[in-house]
RNA sequence: GCCGGAAUAGCUCAAUUGGUAGAGCAACUGACUUGUAAUCAGUAGGUUGUGGGUUCAAGUCCUAUUUCCGGCACCA
């Protein structure tokens, strides 16, 4: 994928393609107001505000007319700077822009016009309007101006430009291709998961085919935590809404809770995390500073009353499968632990082939009062601990304003899935402040009762939301050890052939072998091309050769090459293959 | 939740200005007995998401509602 953002002439061109969309805009509405209309990785965008009409899909290709006519009339574009005086001048009958405006110093405003149409903007500029020529409209919506949900909705309008058509028709050709990978379609294709309005909406169910994968993660996952010294624990789905009045979950995200249930003059929920079980947990005993850390961990089911408009398969959904983790900790071990989780991050990436991703620091807004627990000498303290961390780790980061949790800040590492917006893969908060809510306590080495530090992390995020990743970035071709079934058998004639192979799917399914054998009265190219279309690893052709000589022939999906082993010899490479998780290669004998 | 769009057979999609709901795949039945991505023929499959309305007549128009999709907002 191009960087558009990043890269000087295609985000002047884009910037410059948004200036465009805005004087067609304004030739087809004469009333509309612009608010920014800035470049971003998938293109540009412009905020509009139309009045009372919105866009239409039938608008998109008028407007994409009116903007090659303006294009062909090949106007110059050309820079002004005013005074703030000027500016303010200029343009008085328009809000937004005196807005902007409001917030700008003296003697740094400048505008470009483009024959009958000027916005005010920072730069810089292609020379003239007829450089824009390869461009497409992508979509439209409303958007809050602002970006806050009080505010107005305006009309967005989302494009791309290129310099050639080439690199334009490549740009479409990939967001289609992005369309086939979207893990929705795939877990349809593939059979994974579904919903259904009766069970209701935003809750997905696993079919078998997905459960199988699901069940590898949670395993994987729980070996790799077991052997960091891990203790898995299981803990009830519905807890007392005083819970999470304790914790402060309640006040921050009870709108986000469904709602709670009365019985018996008691207010249960369902539960939205799992910390507070975990607090409970550590607070079962007495603990002495010799048995910190200690790390607490659940593949936690969690229920959360998402937006309707936030739903999205299995990526988000309202019922969904935290592989969580508590980690109890001394202020001498924080450090360490801190960086055994972001070790661990690293290397379930490495199992899986995650190089995609993106590691945030994610700070409190000081301004925010509501949002964060107030204690500004924690939050100094948490924060530069955090960044002491991060640099000694000498990992990449980017610091986020506001992305904190309200108890703690946090690592996030973001990836960006085929449709739609990035998102937390996986996490690691410090947290300062539930242990003493809960009023949690360790007896250090000098006597004195002490409050331990949590690290609140998941690492796999939501087994459901990884799976979506995965399934997106495999397009659905899953690694051996990961796939449904693993080896489907198909005998080239039944009445010769079944018994034999019946005898293969015998000997691979005592090794704990995925397999499947397809018997069906079909051509042998007809079960092919459905075992190749399932994206099934390995399939077995068996026919008179391979019966008489004891071997297998099998196909790799993607392949068109046919090996022949016996079957010995597969039976030991398959196993190897589904054992080392493919991160080692197979030498035969 | 907000703005916009969509909903037709299990799946993917047709159906002209309102005028007999159709195809391919899948399923089922039968024939074929096949060595690496679709053998042939037949059968069955629908209150067109749901509820109201307009009309001689509604998949098509209006209305309410549900779900899904694209964004926005949200994401402990």
């Amino acid at each position: 994928m191009k960087e558009i953002k990043n890269d000087e002439r295609l985000n002047k061109l884009n910037h410059s393609c948004a200036h465009l969309l805005a004087q067609a805009i304004k030739h087809l509405y004469p009333n509309a107001k612009f608010w920014v209309g800035p470049v971003i990785e998938e293109g540009f965008y412009y905020d509009i505000d139309l009045g009372d009409e919105v866009i239409k899909e039938e608008d998109l290709p008028r407007i994409e007319k009116e903007m090659k006519k303006i294009s062909k009339d090949g106007k110059r574009i050309v820079r002004h700077e005013i005074s703030k005086v000027e500016a303010e001048e200029m343009f008085h009958d328009d809000p937004y822009k005196m807005d902007l405006i409001s917030r700008m110093e003296d003697g740094t405003i400048s505008c470009y016009t483009q024959g009958d149409f000027t916005d005010l903007c920072r730069g810089p500029h292609v020379e003239t309007v007829k450089e824009l020529k390869h461009f497409k409209l992508l979509k439209f919506s409303g958007a809050y101006w602002k970006g806050d949900s009080k505010n107005k909705m305006l009309q967005r309008v989302y494009g791309i430009c290129f310099d050639t058509p080439e690199d334009l028709e490549e740009h479409l050709q990939m967001l289609e291709e992005a369309k086939q990978r979207d893990h929705r379609k795939i877990g349809k294709d593939l059979e994974l998961f579904m919903t259904d309005d009766l069970v209701g909406r935003g809750l997905p169910m696993f079919l078998p085919n997905g459960y199988i994968i699901w069940q590898e993660l949670e395993n994987y996952i729980k070996e790799k935590e077991r052997k960091l010294g891990y203790l898995h624990v299981m803990t009830p789905c519905v807890g007392n809404v005083e819970l999470y009045k304790t914790s402060g979950h309640w006040d921050h995200y009870k709108e986000n809770m469904f709602p709670a249930m009365e019985v018996d003059g008691e207010a249960f929920v369902l539960r939205p995390m799992n910390c507070p079980h975990h607090m409970m947990i550590y607070a079962n005993k007495l603990h002495s500073y010799r048995d910190l850390p200690i790390r607490i961990g659940e593949i936690a089911h969690d229920f959360r009353y998402e937006a309707s408009g936030a739903l999205k398969g299995i990526e988000r959904g309202r019922h969904f499968c935290q592989n969580d983790a508590h980690l109890f900790v001394t202020p001498e071990q924080m450090k360490q632990e801190f960086k055994n989780v972001v070790d661990l991050i690293f290397d379930v990436y490495k199992d899986f082939g995650i190089t995609d991703y993106r590691c945030v620091l994610s700070l409190r807004d000081p301004e925010d009062k509501e949002k964060y627990h107030q204690d500004d000498e924690m939050w100094e303290h948490a924060e530069n601990g955090l960044r002491e961390v991060l640099k000694d780790l000498g990992i990449e980061y980017t610091e986020e304003i506001g992305e904190a949790a309200f108890y703690g800040p946090k690592l996030d590492v973001n990836v960006k899935p085929a449709v739609g917006n990035e998102y937390t893969l996986s996490t690691c908060q410090l947290d300062f402040c539930l242990p003493a809510k809960f009023d949690l306590k360790y007896i250090d080495k000098d006597g004195v009762k002490k409050t331990p530090i949590v690290l609140h992390r998941a690492i796999l995020g939501s087994l459901d939301r990884f799976m979506a990743y995965i399934l997106e970035e495999t397009k659905g071709v899953l690694p051996l050890w990961l796939a449904p079934v693993q080896v489907n058998i198909i005998p080239v004639n039944n009445e010769y052939h079944l018994e034999y192979a019946n005898e293969i799917k015998e000997i691979l399914e005592l090794a704990d072998i995925r397999v499947t054998l397809d018997n069906r009265e079909e051509k042998l190219s007809y079960k092919m091309r459905e075992s190749q279309t399932k994206k099934i690893p390995y399939t077995l052709i068996l026919g008179d050769k391979e019966k008489e000589e004891g071997l297998v022939s099998y196909r790799l999906h993607g392949s068109n090459e046919t090996t022949t082993v016996s079957k010995d010899e597969f039976l030991i490479m398959i196993k190897f293959l589904v054992m080392t998780k493919g991160q080692m290669e197979y030498k035969s004998k």
